[in-house]
DNA sequence: CAAGACATGTTACTTTATTAACAAGGTAAT
DNA sequence: ATTACCTTGTTAATAAAGTAACATGTCTTG
């Protein structure tokens, strides 16, 4: 009775260690589709297994790394082989949500929203702009290659109707925090801002700013020193 | 002697874990343009000292990480007051080296050089565009604003003329590392490259690989998941 | 001019991320 | 079948980044 009741006592205390979902860092998910892209050119060359080291050597991070990174969602490579591309690929898809393309709007349809859009539509098979949208007379009825420019009001509808869940945001910086909350408003859960300004975002949307200007910025500093490559 | 000996081993051994420079992060450096941005907005609004706390609100790093960041590179503040926005500014100039405008090209003339030529001329007052570079020749010759479209075979004269240390690559990826070769060849030091694939240079040439599609895809995990805000 | 309020810059602590080490499992060849 | 060789996944060690605490110094106000 004692030693039961003890043992029950530290399995609850390990669960609340580790809360359900265990936390996986930013870094992490941002080198999966790094893992991504190197295996879909290796299926596309019908290699069937990898190696974290020859990983390695193909995306410039560690084989300890790789391996570590893909151990916080379960083991999926067999010892003394490595891992099969088939396979890995499907479990990085499943952990992503890229399994299913997804649906992505653009707001804004200047210069920068219809490079983004041309960029995204032809260089990433796991993603699909369902619009664009503008306020610009102008601009609006326009396409973009075969994406339609909408205007503003219709995003609502649009996000509802595909189901969107990111949104593009390439605005001018003076517009960008009314068209985050008009996109937050909409249903959508994630926004990657290009303005210049940081926005802000209610509780459960993820924002994510790059703000290419202060990229810049930031690597002259790497212009007049010797110093070591990035990422 | 054998304690003066010892002593002098140690201080060597100090010297080469602190070797001359002190290395400082590029997460610090990533934040010290945002600082900039801040300080230009306080300048133009006639304020003249701000503290860490108040930054802290206008940029969303803490206020300890604000002061730890300065640390880093002198004391600029005055205690009991804050820091002075003009000299912080000034001072924060010269650690990037914007204290000077910088002289940068964009390499291919696409949508998305074009577009980034025009924001990074539009939206950033301390980086000046010299010139884009492509080689079709339906745009060489054209003009994106002020910004003259020309032929990559002048590269090297121009970065050599205008002393330019920064290349923003928007090519397409299946001639992105030959042109990261080219303008590592020509002189730049660092590389902003936009194409979806990770270039690589020399030693002494830095590299900051901005895959949009990779960023993308990474911030889709955070579309399904209910997750912090980035950033 | 003394005292209270305030803010910096430094040092110490905590958390997170990366690197390294290794035990266990699997393959292939003899 | 046994041996030699690989490679994974986990655990341990190291390094880096962020947070907190506080001693020091400056300003202001009565």
């Amino acid at each position: 009775m004692w030693e039961r009741g003890v043992a029950m006592y530290r399995t609850r205390l390990d669960r609340e260690n580790e809360p359900g979902v265990k936390k996986v860092s930013r870094s992490v998910i941002r080198r999966l589709p790094v893992y991504l892209r190197v295996l879909d050119n290796l299926i596309g060359n019908d290699v069937e297994v990898i190696s974290s080291r020859e990983l390695s050597e193909r995306t410039g991070f560690t084989a300890e790394q790789i391996r570590k990174d893909l151990a916080h969602f379960g083991a999926f490579g067999t010892k003394g082989t490595g891992y099969n591309t088939e396979a890995l690929r499907s479990e990085i898809l499943k952990i992503i949500g890229l399994h299913e393309k997804t649906a992505v709007i653009v707001v804004g349809a200047g210069h920068l929203g219809t490079a983004l859009t041309r960029y995204n539509v032809n260089k990433n098979p796991y993603t699909h702009v369902v619009a664009a949208f503008d306020t610009s007379p102008e601009v609006v009825g326009d396409k973009i290659l075969d994406v339609e420019v909408l205007h503003v009001s219709e995003m609502e509808e649009v996000v509802s109707k595909h189901n969107v869940r990111v949104a593009i945001l390439a605005v001018p910086s003076e517009h960008a925090q009314a068209a985050a909350d008009q996109v937050a408003g909409s249903g959508v859960k994630v926004i990657f801002n290009f303005a210049p300004l940081w926005v802000r975002a209610p509780d459960g949307v993820f924002v994510h700013n790059a703000d290419l200007s202060v990229e810049l910025q930031s690597l002259i500093y790497y212009a007049t020193k010797e110093r070591e490559k990035a990422h």
